[in-house]
DNA sequence: CAGTGAGCGAGCTTCCGCTTGACTT
């Protein structure tokens, strides 16, 4: 017998990477991924071993009393992934580490070791691009772990979970239970809740302005806008105070109001309009640097409306099929390979003229970058489009924005002429101003979108027409125009991941789900696409500002990561900076501890906001306002999904004289006779037949759909909520009743166990030229958004495979989001992706099926059943929402 | 599926960064 060749065992950190570098290595390698981390402290108490539980520190998982030790245990989702490499590597005669070069990847590596306790070789590998090239020098040319790396991507694991799980429990105690404070999340919270507050204190002002259109003869008319008057500069936007809506007091300008717009607009009109003075400036445009995560997650935002999650899940789909280099970086540098290969392209493409004449190098100017991959871009030399490549929907719109980006940063500058004219009306001063592209350059591939919709974008022609001093002008309109001051915007996903990018907060890999985590908490709700902190945000922000301002800073994590490179360098221990951060009178243990007493609940729960003279409390289901009213206390809930910004004085009274009054009767029933109330609930306001009694403790009663007002539901239309579910008739198909009904997703047609939806906005269906509701929809319409609708009613297997032998309930094969499955119950087994589907048996079958139903029940049941759960109800109520 | 703004007080919640799977209306 011959011994087993043995191979050379190198861990990489991501699949898709680990297939590539197999296909350069041959078969003396055998690549494997490590997924990421695969050690990690215990994130929750079931994960703490048992001889540790009953150490104070245990929660923690780091041992404060002794050197900040961690306590690592290997996550229930990585144990397979460690038994698998512990495998290979006894068929290993080598190992190399190429997990990522930067903190966390050295960190990988080092846990990697320390897991697999390797008897064999160990050497380190790193590499900045993946061709056959690069692999093989790097492969020649190893290194040692790098110690003091490891040293500093431990202090930062440390020192977020001590800053997380010391400062959270302070939360579940004063405010509610369940919320989460982090360096990284709650940053961005205060950066949401301070531009809300913004709003809220925000007080617009206004002002009116003129606005001509000229013309030179015969040449095309052009806009111009009004500057000063009698030589004395006209207010505009920033000339007010935002907290006050009046002008700034130091504002030497001209305000204009209503009156005195229009007394000159007349004064002016007829007067001599003529050009005083002509002035043009030529400007050069340069390509903006090729993706990295954060850029490409705002453009994707901006033009494509894509989430910074969705974003990502487009991104890693391209990844893995080979059409773009690595999605989650910070670095702005091409491999020489993409930048000769882009550079064909333009040539072949655009011709030469837009072409840079020297190749561009872009340096990344986003603090605390670790530079571990390339910028984000077409993988490969091939620089196919995405119609070349064949890809379709938003991997299509993704690759081609990306395709265009990488491109654009090796074209030639853009060239801009920008004119402005100045124009003599009496005493009247007008200015107009024309851009023009003169060559478009770059442009021709890319223009970066911007923050603010109504803003122009760079490649925007709005030329001017010939003009020379001393022309004179005809006009043909001229307007007196009102105008007020807006409120800062509210931040979108990508201003917010610009923002926290710029300030060097969170990594490629988490600005998705820093996105995801506040939203989680309760702290920021979505609308539309603007990020609104809500009440509980701005009481927690309140709370870490006022005690624990350092940890808020915008700066905390720009200065950690002073101290991480000074222990990442080898000139600093972490001992004592984590000793600063935790222990002593002012680390954090010591200052929550001392602050928790002075720290009144009901006073952190109590919000006094700028735009609203009663109390906001925080309660146990969500916020209300709490006043005093002839003596006694009075209490309403505010509506979910109201800004605190946008409530008003009126708002508030409203609510209040209404909870103090009660529920109003729309009046009675005619058949019943009983009142008809209008009410709110936790699931949206609804009406009430009758009062709730001892014979009637649940009275009849019907969500009002969100398609219609609750402000305008009258009793005509009350009666008629309350009468559904109501019996359209029989289907013609099946003799089998059909129903109209409203149900927690919205108004519904039922038939036989099948549901028919109408549009999900406007809650209406069109059929046949007619637009149908609840209330009207025919038998002949219900039937046939029967036909049209896509609920699959009661399942339909690809096949039946027969009776369970147990009992006797049926097996089939399904067709899900991720292959055939059979099912059994409740229980479904995924089939192998090349299994024919027409050989399954029965018996194979239940097989699967048991050994499934054995998987769950030991393995995942509790925290994971748990886990779903909350996952469903989450969805839910995120549902409803919208 | 429909209040209120606390509960008896068990045992729990929570951080940031690396990575993809498993979800099967």
């Amino acid at each position: 017998m011959v011994a087993k060749a043995k191979k050379t065992l190198v861990i990489v950190e991501s699949p898709a990477k680990a297939k590539k570098i197999q296909s350069f290595l041959g078969p003396g390698y055998e690549v494997l991924a490590s997924y990421g981390h695969v050690r990690d402290l215990p994130s929750k108490a079931a994960e703490i071993p048992e001889k540790f539980k009953k150490e104070a520190w245990s929660n923690l998982g780091v041992n404060v009393e002794q050197d900040y030790e961690p306590l690592y245990v290997i996550p229930k989702d990585k144990k397979d992934r460690v038994k698998q490499l512990r495998d290979s590597l006894k068929n290993a005669d080598e190992l190399l580490i190429a997990t990522d070069e930067d903190r966390e990847g050295e960190s990988i590596g080092w846990h990697l070791i320390e897991l697999l306790k390797p008897k064999v070789p160990v050497r380190r590998m790193v590499f900045a691009e993946i061709t056959k090239d690069a692999i093989q020098r790097a492969i020649n040319d190893t290194r040692e772990l790098d110690e003091n790396l490891v040293a500093a991507q431990e202090t930062r694991r440390v020192l977020d979970r001590l800053y997380g799980y010391t400062l959270s429990p302070l939360l579940w105690k004063k405010i509610a239970r369940g919320l989460s404070a982090g360096r990284v999340q709650s940053v961005a919270v205060r950066m949401l809740v301070e531009r809300e507050l913004e709003r809220a204190a925000f007080r617009s002002g206004s002002y009116w302005d003129l606005a001509a259109n000229l013309k030179s003869g015969e040449s095309t008319p052009f806009d111009a806008a009004l500057q000063t008057v009698g030589g004395r500069k006209i207010a505009s936007g920033k000339d007010f105070d935002e907290t006050t809506g009046q002008l700034k007091t130091d504002a030497n300008v001209l305000l204009l109001d209503e009156a005195a717009a229009t007394e000159l607009r007349e004064r002016i009109e007829k007067s001599d309009w003529s050009v005083a003075e002509v002035e043009t400036r030529d400007q050069k445009r340069n390509p903006y640097p090729p993706f990295t995560t954060s850029t490409l997650q705002q453009e994707a935002n901006r033009k494509l409306s894509l989430s910074a999650r969705q974003t990502m899940q487009i991104a890693q789909k391209l990844y893995e099929e080979g059409h773009i280099t690595y999605m989650r970086t910070d670095s702005v540098s091409l491999s020489n390979e993409a930048v000769s290969a882009i550079r064909r392209t333009i040539d072949k493409r655009y011709g030469h003229d837009y072409l840079s004449p020297q190749t561009r190098t872009f340096s990344g100017k986003s603090k605390n970058a670790q530079e571990a991959h390339e910028a984000i871009r077409p993988a490969g030399t091939a620089m196919q489009t995405a119609k070349e490549l064949g890809l379709s929907g938003g991997q299509a719109k993704l690759y081609d924005l990306v395709w265009k980006r990488s491109v654009a940063c090796q074209m030639a500058e853009a060239r801009l002429k920008f004119q402005t004219v100045t124009i003599k009306a009496d005493d009247a001063e007008f200015r107009a101003t024309g851009r023009h592209v003169e060559f478009p350059g770059f442009f021709r591939a890319y223009v970066e979108g911007s923050d603010d919709p109504e803003a122009a974008l760079d490649d925007t022609e709005s030329a001017l027409p010939p003009l020379s001093q001393g022309d004179q002008l005809n006009v043909e309109e001229l307007k007196a125009l009102p105008h007020e001051t807006k409120p800062p915007a509210r931040f979108t996903e990508a201003s917010l991941v610009r923002r926290l990018e710029a300030e060097g907060i969170g990594r490629p890999s988490t600005y998705a789900s820093i996105i995801g985590t506040v939203q989680d908490r309760g702290y920021v709700e979505k609308q539309g696409s603007q990020l609104v902190p809500t009440f509980t945000a701005v009481a927690v922000n309140r709370l870490l500002q006022q005690h624990f301002p350092d940890l808020v800073d915008y700066s905390f994590t720009a200065d950690m990561e002073q101290k991480l490179d000074d222990i990442s360098n080898g000139d600093k221990n972490r001992l004592p900076y984590l000793n600063r951060f935790y222990s002593g009178p002012s680390g954090i243990d010591q200052q929550v501890k001392s602050k928790e007493e002075g720290i009144d609940p009901r006073t952190a729960c109590t919000l006094k906001l700028d735009n609203l003279d009663p109390d906001v409390r925080i309660g146990r289901y969500g916020p209300f306002f709490e006043v005093q009213s002839d003596g006694e206390r009075v209490t309403a809930s505010i509506p979910n999904h109201i800004a605190p910004a946008d409530l008003t004085e009126e708002m508030a009274e409203k609510l209040i004289r209404e909870k103090k009054e009660g529920p109003k009767s729309l009046g009675a029933h005619p058949e019943e006779g009983l009142p008809i109330y209008i009410k709110n609930g936790p699931y949206g306001p609804y009406v009430q037949l009758g009062d709730i009694t001892e014979e009637t403790p649940k009275p009849k009663r019907s969500g009002i759909p969100k398609s219609i007002n609750p402000e305008e539901v009258d009793l005509e239309t009350a009666i008629k909520l309350l009468g559904l579910p109501r019996r359209l008739g029989h289907h013609p198909d099946t003799g089998k009743v059909v129903n109209v009904g409203i149900g927690p997703y919205g108004p519904y047609v039922l038939h036989d166990r099948k549901y028919g939806s109408f549009d999900k906005k406007t809650h209406t269906f069109e059929y046949d030229g007619e637009s149908y509701n609840i209330f009207n929809v025919t038998l002949d319409a219900a039937c046939e958004m029967l036909r049209q609708s896509k609920s699959r009613g009661p399942a339909k297997p690809l096949r039946e495979l027969g009776e369970h032998p147990e009992d006797k309930k049926p097996v089939g094969i399904f067709e899900g989001r991720y292959g055939s499955y059979v099912k059994h119950g409740r229980t479904n087994a995924t089939l192998p992706k090349d299994r024919d589907i027409k050989e399954v048996t029965l018996e194979e079958a239940v097989t699967m099926l048991n050994e499934k139903a054995a998987k769950k029940g030991t393995k995942k049941k509790g925290a994971k059943k748990k886990a779903t759960k909350k996952k469903a109800a989450k969805k839910k109520s995120a549902k409803k929402k919208t």
